[in-house]
DNA sequence: AAGCCCATCCGAA
DNA sequence: TTCGGATGGGCTT
């Protein structure tokens, strides 16, 4: 994992969510990581093994962003303006960054195939590592990467399973 | 510096 | 329907 790491002390919390346990961690600059799953321990284990030499701290104190994180998680947003409000620190190349941001501006409801987000992000040909950049994604829902898919309609795959790439497009295609 | 992996895509048979 | 080639970025050695 490439990182321009200060090893800043990570501070996580779990919550249940539609989806089942949601683990979010967060630095002094904005989150980090949302990872869903359904085993505690596993997403703790899943977070140790994505920051390795972080500090973890658990808190369950309540932060500012709580409610809106939540109610993305749950499906309650639909504009991509409101979870672009929200303080993100994820690490990656400018090339992950960019992918990234692309696939922040693809709204509920909405799917993309690997080569139209390679030409939205100004690089035609590279179909095959924009999907690297969105299963490198760490930020589970809020950067949408279930929102990618083939462009013959198939799912293609999920980093947390397809079950839940598969559940998540078709909460948003109803509505 | 080189080789390997990959959540792709398209055309040919 | 399967198959293989082109393809670019990231990671390991």
């Amino acid at each position: 994992m490439t990182r321009s790491d200060r090893r800043s002390e990570l501070t996580w919390q779990i919550w249940p969510v539609d989806l089942g346990q949601a683990l979010v961690a967060w630095s002094p600059r904005g989150l980090c990581a949302v990872f869903i799953g359904d085993d505690d321990a596993a997403l703790q284990a899943e977070l140790a093994r994505n920051f390795p030499g972080h500090a973890l701290r658990h808190d369950d104190a309540a932060q500012p962003w709580g409610h809106a994180v939540r109610a993305v998680l749950n499906g309650q947003v639909g504009d991509p303006a409101q979870v672009r409000d929200l303080p993100l620190d994820v690490s990656g190349t400018a090339f992950q960054q960019s992918v990234w941001a692309a696939l922040r501006d693809i709204p509920p409801g909405q799917t993309v195939s690997y080569s139209e987000l390679a030409h939205r992000v100004g690089r035609p040909q590279a179909v095959r590592a924009v999907a690297s950049a969105c299963a490198a994604n760490v930020l589970a829902v809020l950067i949408p990467c279930h929102r990618v898919v083939r462009r013959d309609g198939s799912p293609s795959g999920y980093r947390w399973g397809l079950a839940h790439k598969q559940a998540l497009l078709a909460r948003e295609a109803s509505r």
